[in-house]
DNA sequence: CGGGTTTGACCAGCGC
DNA sequence: GCGCTGGTCAAACCCG
């Protein structure tokens, strides 16, 4: 099993990731293929070593530095013929992969800032955008040919939101690949889907989904990959202004965590999908025990800031049943997952 | 009935 | 300029 994880916040930044300190950690790829570590034994995807634990763990392994340089072998089987000849996971520093697998928007001059701040579009993509064409065409039409009416409310609807002459700005990106039968993995928070898109050279379509908390723009990505199809590509792009799941699902709730040193930050709850996963495909982990985070990248100024919240604050999470790394450090098993060239690097820093 | 999904259409960016 | 593709919208539909 293995997973994939990488932000391509900055696609450019992490072309340039190979140029050593640079601050963008893209092209990172963790390779926890040979991991069976981390969810082990009698590991459980609702254990303490979630699927969120290991993007801790990834996080707590992977320093940036570690991005920069770090050129893993490949984890996954070769990637897809046509959209991208080049194996997938080594080259993610290039921004041309980036752009292929996980997010093909990458390709647009992305801002390394996180744009998702309070005052951001967020809350405008769900209604006010919407409403404010509706609003806009209240006024000016009346009753002209219902057709061309609905003609012309289509094309306003459209496009008033993107008329803002501003190119569309980006948030910071986050995607991992997991290997999973499940597309839609739940992470915890709540998400709304708005589109579904076929993907070129892809027999899998790729759904878009946004988070439905109110003035919460995240939005993710899901895909398969065409190589793997057991290979789901999930890009994050923006961080979660809120809490964790204002209604949660099933068992899902707020997990603060106190003991969290950072206060406030919400603790990423056991990750639902984990027990569904586990409940509905058991195989899984019996060819491979624990979640599969083939690889993470993040091309963003730094590594830290491309990761969305709930990620990082995983990753500072000290406690006991968090600390995957560690746990693995520990362990010994990073030595297993992670190249030597990577631990190499590690230390040097 | 509210919230989520599906799906066809549209727009913008990019490469040729 | 044109075509392709990704991203988004929103009506229709589905479901609990």
């Amino acid at each position: 099993m293995a997973n994939l994880i990488f932000s391509d916040e900055n696609p450019s930044a992490a072309a340039a990731a190979a140029a050593p300190e640079a601050t963008s950690s893209g092209g990172s790829i963790f390779d926890m293929a040979t991991g069976a570590g981390a969810c082990d034994g009698d590991t459980k995807w609702g254990s303490s070593l979630g699927f969120m634990d290991l993007l801790g763990i990834h996080q707590d392994v992977i320093a940036p530095s570690l991005f920069d340089s770090f050129q893993p072998p490949p984890i996954l089987p070769p990637p897809p013929p046509s959209t991208s000849s080049e194996p997938l996971l080594h080259q993610q520093l290039d921004a041309k992969q980036l752009q292929a697998l996980p997010s093909p928007a990458s390709t647009l001059p992305e801002s390394s800032e996180v744009l998702n701040n309070p005052a951001t579009p967020n809350s405008s993509s769900f209604s006010s955008s919407s409403n404010e064409a509706a609003n806009d065409h209240e006024p000016t039409k009346a009753e002209d040919d219902e057709e061309e009416e609905q003609d012309q409310d289509k094309t306003k609807k459209q496009l008033k939101p993107k008329k803002k002459n501003q190119k569309r700005q980006r948030e910071p990106r986050f995607a991992f690949m997991t290997k999973s039968e499940v597309d839609h993995l739940d992470d915890g928070y709540r998400w709304r889907k708005y589109g579904q898109k076929a993907v070129k050279n892809s027999p899998f379509p790729r759904s878009y989904y946004r988070c439905t908390s109110a003035g919460c723009g995240v939005k993710k990505r899901v895909e398969r990959s065409s190589d793997d199809p057991t290979i789901v590509v999930t890009t994050y792009e923006g961080q979660h202004k809120h809490p964790y799941p204002i209604t949660p699902r099933g068992s899902i709730g707020i997990n603060m965590d106190p003991s969290s040193s950072f206060g406030p930050s919400f603790v990423v709850p056991q990750p639902q999908y984990l027990h569904q996963q586990q409940q509905l495909q058991p195989y899984i982990y019996n060819s491979s025990p624990s979640l599969n985070i083939t690889s993470i990248t993040t091309s963003g100024s730094s590594f830290n800031a491309s990761i969305p919240d709930f990620l990082q604050d995983r990753r500072f999470n000290t406690s006991p049943t968090s600390s995957s790394a560690s746990l693995l450090r520990d362990n010994g098993l990073l030595q297993d997952i992670v190249p030597t060239q990577m631990r190499k690097e590690a230390k040097e820093q």
